[in-house]
DNA sequence: CAATGCTGTTTTGTATGATAAAAGCCGGGA
DNA sequence: TCCCGGCTTTTATCATACAAAACAGCATTG
């Protein structure tokens, strides 16, 4: 963890903060722990107290720190961490096994996406549905599993924004970097894009004609798959754990 | 908007965060605007460039903007926004009509926290039951509404810990700032808290026993009055909109 | 004429050094 | 023993300077 240069094209202090993030959700710095002080992180990764300092304010900002004069800054409880920011959970994400954190996810998808598709089916507007069943078509048209990955993405934000309720929007960051990183450990258990395919086909139609029912048991149908999808490569795969740097 | 001093004991730098966020979500600066820079915040607010920064880059961390060299900051698409941070809620409640806050809310709550009443069921610890029974009893010693609403709160926060999902976390902001603040609102319609304590009782008896179908049906009829007192205090009590500041 | 590359300008990014204010710590006195 | 005032540590704020990124516009060149 020595002296970090500027010369990715990320900005110092995000790299900072990154690396600081990334120890507090390892468990480093526990919650109720302080840590070390500005001087000391300046000194740490040769960078300047400004620097350290827009670092320690994102932080702050993300839930993770709360920092008073004279006592320092200490890490707050997790309850209070904002798990949902994209930079949080893909720190969360690279400290964990995978097939933990999918498990996790799964369970909160298996709540709400049902949910987010029958909402989608009752309050979706027409440019709405259009990007939703463009993404369809990118999935159909998509050669590989890894083209496909994209499109899938698509496919469920469109179907996240189509339910049109502000609240849910932060799940979108959920279920991209879930996919995606889940897409990354599950590969070898390919079978193409096919299968799923027309799964998804059957969710539009009953968003298209406005049947919320349908809707509902067509994502659970699906989540139901991959479930098991996941079970299977994680069985096959064991102990083989991609790590983000 | 003249010169913010920091005479009150918030920091700087948060009040101009505060200040810059509220005008986003207000819709001052829309999605994809940008904003005046630096310089400008500092002659507005009267506050030094450093202070100014620091503000901005927790609004970058939050998700509402992002700053680029030469460019300027720009707000991002509200998907990006991190609505279910603490600051961001707040500023989200303060620029719309409740009503239509507490309808968002409700509906989320009504997807998810009959299931979180299930996980916990499942799911939870011996101490962690125990937070949830203290709450109980906090509860019905209330003497007065105002009384029982921070036991309430506590109630759905400690049965969202017993559910043992750390995705399901920043819910906890979105419950906590919803029920608080629809008190405020509500508390006309009063009747007292002893409407709502016997079926917060049968909620934890079923949670205690580890029946999850039990609970979850005693969280919907929960949430079902709940909407029923919303409805008739937002009938009552048109027009009668308590602004934050 | 068009494409390309240079150069200037604007805006954020980083560094440095200084001062202010908050809050725990500790010693002295009643 | 308890309370009060000064000491000290740490973040908060300010001012200033320079670096780097990226767009804009012009000139140069094929």
């Amino acid at each position: 963890m020595k002296k970090l240069k500027a010369t990715g094209n990320e900005n110092l202090h995000r790299k900072v903060a990154e690396s600081i993030g990334s120890q507090i959700l390892e468990g480093v710095y526990a919650p109720g722990a302080i840590l070390p002080n500005e001087a000391d992180w300046c000194r740490i990764y040769g960078a300047s107290r400004t620097t350290v300092r827009e670092a320690v304010k994102t932080l702050n900002a993300k839930g993770l720190l709360k920092s008073r004069t004279k006592i320092g800054s200490r890490v707050e409880p997790r309850e209070h961490w904002n798990i949902l920011d994209r930079d949080v959970l893909a720190w969360h994400l690279a400290s964990m096994p995978p097939t933990e954190f999918f498990a996790s996810v799964q369970q909160v998808r298996k709540i709400l996406e049902p949910e987010i598709a029958a909402l989608a089916a009752l309050n979706h507007s027409p440019s709405q549905l259009k990007v939703i069943s463009d993404a369809l078509l990118e999935m159909q048209s998509a050669k590989s599993g890894q083209e496909s990955v994209a499109p899938d993405v698509k496919f469920h934000l469109a179907l996240l924004a189509a339910a049109n309720n502000p609240l849910l929007s932060p799940f979108g960051i959920m279920i991209e970097t879930a996919l995606t990183s889940m897409f990354e450990t599950t590969s070898t258990s390919a079978g193409g894009p096919d299968i799923f395919v027309p799964q998804h086909e059957v969710i539009l139609k009953a968003v298209a004609r406005g049947n919320d029912n349908a809707a509902r048991r067509a994502m659970i149908v699906l989540l139901e798959n991959t479930d098991k999808i996941i079970a299977d490569s994680s069985a096959a795969t064991k102990s083989k754990r991609p790590r983000k740097n």
